[in-house]
RNA sequence: GCAGGGGUAGCGAAGUGGUCAAACGCAACAGCCUCAAAAGCUGUUCUCUUAGUGAGUUCGGAGGUUCGAAUCCUCCCCCCUGCACCA
C-alpha cells in the first residue's frame, strides 16, 4: 500500500478546513500566541520560493505553538494595492482590480498547497473598501492631531507623463515608460506624516526589541540621533548696497567713534555709498580698509528732503528695496523711511546696528555641529547648493559661477554621488563667527546636504575630513585648534580628541570638555544651544496613481483643505478610470468634483492616494477582528492578541514598513485607539535568501528559477517544506540544489515505507531513550528556529527507531508529531492510520520524559560503532595485504561488558557483512588461534578475523 | 569610509575552551543485492603508516593567552549585507 501525495494533500486540506482545525476565537484562559508572516504583494506570477520558504519558516512555528497548547493566531493576507497592479493595467488594459483579484486567488490556492495551517476566515485585503475605508479614518485622525500635514517637497517628475512618479518608477535618472527622459526634481504639495514626532521613542525602543542585531542596527541608522549644538552665523544679503550718511558718521556727540557700525561695515561685503556733500579727510580715517564710494550731489541737497533719496536712487538705478541706510539725524532718516528705505536711525546704542542688519538683511544661518569645540578653527562656511535661499548669498559678481555650478549639481545622478569629488564656488558673502567676529567666507558646496540640519556647514578644515579636502582643493584657510595624538594637519584632518589652541580663552582645555564649556558660553550669549538631530525625515504619503487609498479630503475654493467628514467615509476609488497619462483619478471629474463639507460649496477632492506602506502599518491589527464592519477593529480583541509574538520576513524591510508600523501603533496607542501596546512586534525572524543552484539570486533572465509548484508535483509539498528549513539555519542564505531535494525525498520516502510495514510491539529501551532526547533537543530547536538541527536529530532518530525490530503505537504517534511540524500531509495520514481519530495538528506536543533518557546506551552505542569501525579495517587490510576474504569475525571483550557486545550482534553482522561471535576473555573456551583476547581493554574488545 | 555578518575537509553546512580529524547532507569510491542497471543496504573518503595501531598536518593568514583553541585575545587578508559626504 503507498502513497499519492496529491490524494493525501488534498484529503487533509480538505479535513481541516472542515474541522476548522485552525480557526480561532479569543479565549481568556487560554494563553495566546500571534504567529505572523509579512503579508505578500500578490503578483501574477504568484508565489516564488522565497515566499515558500518565508511560510513553511512560520507554519512551523504556528504548529508548534499550537501542539504547545497556545491559542495560536495564525492569518494570511494580501498587500494589494500597489504599482504593478496598475502597470498592468496600463500594458494589458486589464483593470487593477480584476488583475488583483486574480492574483489572490491564485496565491491562496499554492499556498493551501503548501499545508500552512491559517486562519483563513481572517483574510484581509488592503484594497477591499472594508479595509481601506479604515486607512482613511486613520488618517483623519491623524489629521486632527496634526500628525499629517500638507507641504511643498521635492519630488520626481517626468514632462512626458505629465505626473509624478514614484522613486520605483525612476531608473537610472531616467522615466521608466520614457528612457529618453531625465526625470526632474520638481516642488509640489504633498501629504506628509509627522513620524519624527516620535523619532526618540522609536529609537529608544529599538533596545527592548528581541530582533537581529543587524535589523536593530539599521533602524538606529535610520533614524540618526546625534547631539551637538546650534550655532547663530551672521551672513549678509550682498546684493543689497549699503548707504551711509558721513556728515554725523564718525562720531557721536561726544566724539566716541561708532565701533560697531565700523567692525559692520567692514564684515558687510555689500556694495557701500557714502552719502556726503563735502568729502572730509575725516571719512578716510573712519573708513580705513572699507571699500567705499563716495556720493555727492550737487547743488546742496537737502538730506532732511525725501526728494534727495529718490534722486540718490535713480542716479544708481536702484530700487528702495536694494538699499539699507545708516543715518544719524533722526529727521533725515524719517525722510529715508518715507521713501521705503529701511533705515536705521542710530544713536551708539550697544547692538543697535546688529539688530538692524540681522533683520534688513535676513542674515541669520543657524548651523548644526557636533564639535562645537572646533569653532575658533572655522576658516568658510558650506552652503548646499539645493538649498532654496541658496541665491539670496550669492552677489552679482558671482552669480554666473554659480548658477554654473548649480546646473552641474542638479545634473547629477544618484548613483554617481558616491564618487563625486568635493566642489564648490565662493557665493561672495561672508558670515561672522559669532566667537571671534571674524570675517568667513561663504561657499556652496556639492557635498553638504540641504535637508539635514540647516543645509548649511561651518567647516573646520584642520579638523573634518570633507572641509579638509576642501580646502586644500580651493586653497582656503586651515587653522588648527585642536592638538592631539601626532595630527599633522598639513596632510589630513585630525579628527579625534585633544587639546584646544588657538581657540582663545578656551585654550588648554580637553575637546571633550570645551564642547560643553563653548556651548554654555554660546548659549550665555543667546548665540547657540544645545540640539538633537534626527536622520529620519517625516514620512511622505501622497502618490499620483490610482490604484491606492484615495486621501480623503477635499480642496474647497472658500474653506482651502477641508477633511472628509468620518461619516463618508469610504471615499471610493472610482472603478471606471482612464488610464495611460498621469493619474487617471485627475482626470476623472465625478471623482474630482466635490461638494465641501463644511460650506457645500464648491470643491476639488484630493487626487493623490496613500503610499501603501501606510496600508502595511496596521493590517496585524485588523487581523485581530477582520471582519469588523463598524470599527477597524474592537479594542479589547487587540488588547487580546497583540503583540505579535513571533514576526516573520525578509530584511529589506528593515527601515520601512517595520518602521512605520512601529510608528503606527505608537500613535494610535496615544490616539487611544488600542491600549497600552508600545511595540507591534516582540520577536522578529529574518529568514535568508534563497539562491538559485548557480549561486545567484533567482532570476527569470537568469534562467535558475525553481518553481515551488513544480517541486510540490515533483516530489510533494512534505518533501519540499523539509527540504527547504534543512539545507541550512532558516536565517542564512543558501543556494536551491536538485540534489539535496533527491536526497530528502528519500529520507521522507523511508519514512513512508517503515510506517506501511510498521510491526508494533514494545519499543526498545534504545529507541525511547533516543526518543524522548530527541523531543528535548527538537523542542528546543523549533523554539529557536535552528529547524536544520532538529531535522537532523529527527533523522538521527529514524534510524534508530528503523535499526529495530518494533515501536510502540504511542511512540510512533511520538515521531509523527514531530515529524507532523514539517511534513504535516503524512503526519495526518499515519497518524489516522495507526488508528487514531483526531487530527496530529491539533494534538498535544509530546513531552520528554528524562528518565528514559540512558547516556550509557548511547555510549555503548559508539563503542560498537567503533569495533564496526575496526573490524571493517582488518577486513580491508587482510584483502589488500593477504589477499584473503574474511567470512567470520572473534570479539574478545571484558566479561563485564559481554552484554553490551552480544546484545548488538545483529546489529554488527548487518554492518560488517561476515559472522560474528563474541567471547568473554575469560571464557575457558573461547576460540583464540591468534591469542587477540589479550588485546581486549575496556570499551576495546580484541579482534581475530579470519 | 562606517556599521553588521561571515571565511570549517571535494561541495553545502553544524560546531564557540578538552569527549574534535570535526555532526549531518551531497558528491566520490568500494562491497552486498542483481543477468545488468537504478533503487536499497553496508563501509570508506586530510596525509603517511598499520590486522583494528601509531604518527603528522588541519578549521582565511600571522602572532599571543592557556596544561589544552576551530572555539578566547591582537593584528592582517578576503567575502557578503546595509548605510553612504548626516556636519
Amino acid at each position: 500500500m503507498t502513497i499519492t501525495f496529491k490524494k493525501i494533500e488534498q484529503k487533509w486540506q480538505l479535513e481541516w478546513e472542515r474541522k476548522k482545525a485552525f480557526e480561532v476565537k479569543e479565549a481568556r484562559g487560554k494563553k495566546k500566541f500571534y504567529v505572523l508572516e509579512m503579508y505578500p504583494y500578490p503578483s501574477a506570477g504568484g508565489l516564488h520560493m522565497g515566499h515558500a520558504l518565508n511560510y513553511t519558516i512560520g507554519d512551523i512555528q504556528a504548529r508548534f505553538r499550537r501542539m504547545q497548547g497556545f491559542n495560536v493566531l495564525y492569518p494570511m493576507g494580501y498587500d494589494s494595492f500597489g504599482l504593478p497592479a496598475e502597470n498592468a493595467a496600463i500594458k494589458a488594459g486589464e483593470h487593477p482590480k480584476k488583475y488583483t483579484n486574480k492574483a489572490i486567488a491564485n496565491f491562496m490556492k499554492q499556498q493551501s498547497y503548501l499545508g500552512l495551517s491559517y486562519d483563513w476566515q481572517r483574510k484581509i485585503q488592503s484594497h477591499d473598501t472594508d479595509y481601506y475605508k479604515w486607512n482613511q479614518y486613520f488618517f483623519l485622525k491623524f489629521l486632527e492631531k496634526g500628525l499629517a500635514y500638507r507641504k511643498k517637497a521635492a519630488v520626481n517628475w517626468c514632462k512626458k507623463c505629465d505626473s509624478v512618479l514614484a522613486n520605483e518608477q525612476v531608473h537610472n535618472g531616467k522615466c521608466w515608460r520614457h528612457t529618453d527622459t531625465e526625470v526632474e526634481t520638481k516642488q509640489l504639495e504633498q501629504w506628509f506624516l509627522k513620524i519624527t514626532d516620535y523619532a526618540n521613542e522609536l529609537l529608544n525602543n529599538v533596545d527592548k526589541l528581541d530582533w537581529p542585531e543587524r535589523i536593530k542596527i539599521m533602524q538606529k541608522n535610520w533614524i540618526g540621533k546625534s547631539h551637538g549644538t546650534e550655532i547663530e552665523f551672521e551672513v549678509a544679503n550682498k546684493n543689497k548696497v549699503v548707504l551711509v550718511d558721513a556728515v554725523h558718521c564718525l562720531v557721536d556727540a561726544e566724539g566716541k567713534v561708532n565701533q560697531e557700525l565700523r567692525t559692520y561695515l567692514d564684515v558687510l561685503g555689500n556694495k557701500k555709498i557714502v552719502l556726503t556733500n563735502a568729502p572730509k579727510e575725516n571719512h578716510k580715517v573712519f573708513f580705513k580698509n572699507i571699500d567705499y564710494e563716495i556720493f555727492t550731489l550737487e547743488n546742496k541737497p537737502n538730506k532732511k528732503n525725501p526728494d534727495y533719496y529718490e534722486k540718490v536712487l535713480k542716479k544708481f538705478n536702484l530700487g528702495a528695496n536694494d538699499v539699507i541706510y545708516f543715518e544719524h539725524d533722526k529727521e533725515s532718516a524719517e525722510s529715508a523711511k518715507s521713501v521705503g528705505i529701511n533705515t536705521l536711525f542710530y544713536q551708539n546704542k550697544v547692538g543697535e546696528v546688529k539688530e538692524f542688519v540681522n533683520n534688513a538683511l535676513n542674515q541669520k544661518w543657524s548651523i548644526f555641529t557636533t564639535r562645537p569645540d572646533t569653532i575658533f578653527g572655522v576658516t568658510f562656511m558650506v552652503v548646499s547648493a539645493q538649498h532654496p535661499r541658496l541665491f539670496e548669498l550669492v552677489t552679482k559678481e558671482q552669480k554666473s559661477k554659480v548658477e554654473k555650478f548649480f546646473k552641474k549639481v542638479k545634473s547629477i545622478r544618484q548613483e554617481e554621488v558616491e564618487q563625486l569629488d568635493k566642489e564648490g564656488v565662493f557665493t561672495g558673502s561672508y558670515a561672522i563667527n559669532p566667537l571671534t567676529n571674524e570675517k568667513i567666507p561663504v561657499w556652496v558646496g556639492n557635498f553638504v546636504l540641504a535637508d539635514y540640519g540647516s543645509g548649511m556647514v561651518m567647516a573646520v578644515p584642520a579638523h573634518d575630513q570633507r572641509d579638509f579636502e576642501f580646502a586644500k582643493k580651493y586653497n582656503l584657510k586651515i587653522k588648527e585648534v585642536i592638538k592631539g595624538g601626532n595630527s599633522n594637519i598639513n596632510e589630513k584632518a585630525y579628527v579625534g580628541e585633544g587639546v584646544l589652541v588657538n581657540s582663545g580663552k578656551f585654550n588648554s582645555i580637553d575637546s571633550r570638555k570645551a564642547i560643553e564649556e563653548i556651548t554654555k558660553h554660546l548659549q550665555s550669549k543667546k548665540l547657540g544651544e544645545k540640539q538633537i538631530q534626527y536622520k529620519l525625515k517625516d514620512w511622505l504619503i501622497s502618490r499620483q496613481r490610482y490604484w491606492g487609498t484615495p486621501i480623503p479630503v477635499v480642496y474647497c475654493d472658500e474653506c482651502g483643505i477641508v477633511p472628509v467628514s468620518e461619516s463618508q467615509l469610504p471615499v471610493k476609488l472610482p472603478d471606471k478610470v482612464k488610464f495611460g497619462k498621469g493619474n487617471p483619478l485627475a482626470t476623472n471629474k465625478q471623482f474630482v468634483n466635490a461638494k465641501c463639507p463644511k460650506c457645500k460649496g464648491k470643491a476639488q477632492r484630493e487626487t493623490d492616494t496613500m503610499d501603501t506602506f501606510f496600508d502595511s502599518s496596521w493590517y496585524y491589527l485588523r487581523y485581530c477582528d477582520s471582519r469588523n464592519k463598524k470599527q477597524p477593529f474592537d479594542k479589547k480583541k487587540v488588547e487580546y492578541w497583540m503583540p505579535v509574538n513571533q514576526y516573520i520576513g525578509g530584511a529589506e524591510h528593515a527601515c520601512m514598513h517595520l518602521i512605520y508600523a512601529r510608528f503606527f501603533t505608537k500613535v494610535l496607542r496615544d490616539l487611544k485607539i488600542i491600549g497600552k501596546i508600545d511595540e507591534p512586534f516582540i520577536k522578529l525572524f529574518n529568514q535568508g535568501m534563497l539562491h538559485g543552484s548557480d549561486g545567484f539570486v533567482m532570476s527569470k533572465s537568469r534562467g535558475n528559477v525553481i518553481n515551488p509548484l513544480d517541486i510540490i508535483k515533483k516530489y510533494s509539498a512534505d518533501i519540499l517544506r523539509i527540504y527547504l528549513i534543512s539545507v541550512a539555519a532558516p536565517d542564512s542564505d543558501y543556494a536551491w540544489s536538485d540534489k539535496g531535494i533527491e536526497g530528502v525525498s528519500k529520507f521522507v520516502n523511508k519514512i513512508i515505507n517503515y510506517f506501511n510495514n510498521i510491526k508494533f510491539g514494545k519499543s526498545s529501551a534504545r529507541i525511547e531513550s533516543k526518543l524522548h532526547k530527541a523531543i528535548k533537543e527538537i523542542t528546543d530547536d523549533i523554539d529557536n528556529f535552528r529547524y536544520n538541527l532538529a531535522v537532523i536529530k529527527l533523522r538521527q532518530l529514524f534510524e534508530v527507531i528503523e535499526s529495530e525490530k518494533y515501536l510502540s503505537k504511542g511512540d510512533a504517534g511520538n515521531f509523527l508529531k514531530l515529524l507532523s511540524l514539517f511534513c504535516p500531509y503524512i503526519a495526518e495520514e499515519f497518524w489516522h492510520k495507526i488508528g487514531n481519530k483526531t487530527l496530529i495538528s491539533l494534538e498535544n506536543w509530546p513531552k520528554a520524559d528524562e528518565k528514559k533518557i540512558d547516556d550509557k546506551l548511547e555510549h555503548v552505542d559508539n563503542l560498537v560503532d567503533k569495533v564496526i569501525g575496526d573490524i571493517n579495517n582488518i577486513v580491508k587490510l587482510i584483502k589488500e595485504k593477504q589477499n584473503k576474504v574474511a567470512e567470520k569475525c572473534y570479539l574478545y571483550v571484558l566479561p563485564s561488558e559481554f552484554v553490551n557486545y552480544n546484545n548488538n550482534l545483529e546489529k554488527i553482522k548487518k554492518r560488517t557483512n561476515i559472522q560474528v561471535q563474541v567471547f568473554a576473555v575469560n571464557d575457558k573456551n573461547k576460540y583464540d588461534p591468534n591469542e587477540k583476547a589479550n588485546k581486549a581493554k575496556p570499551g576495546k574488545p580484541g579482534i581475530y578475523v579470519e
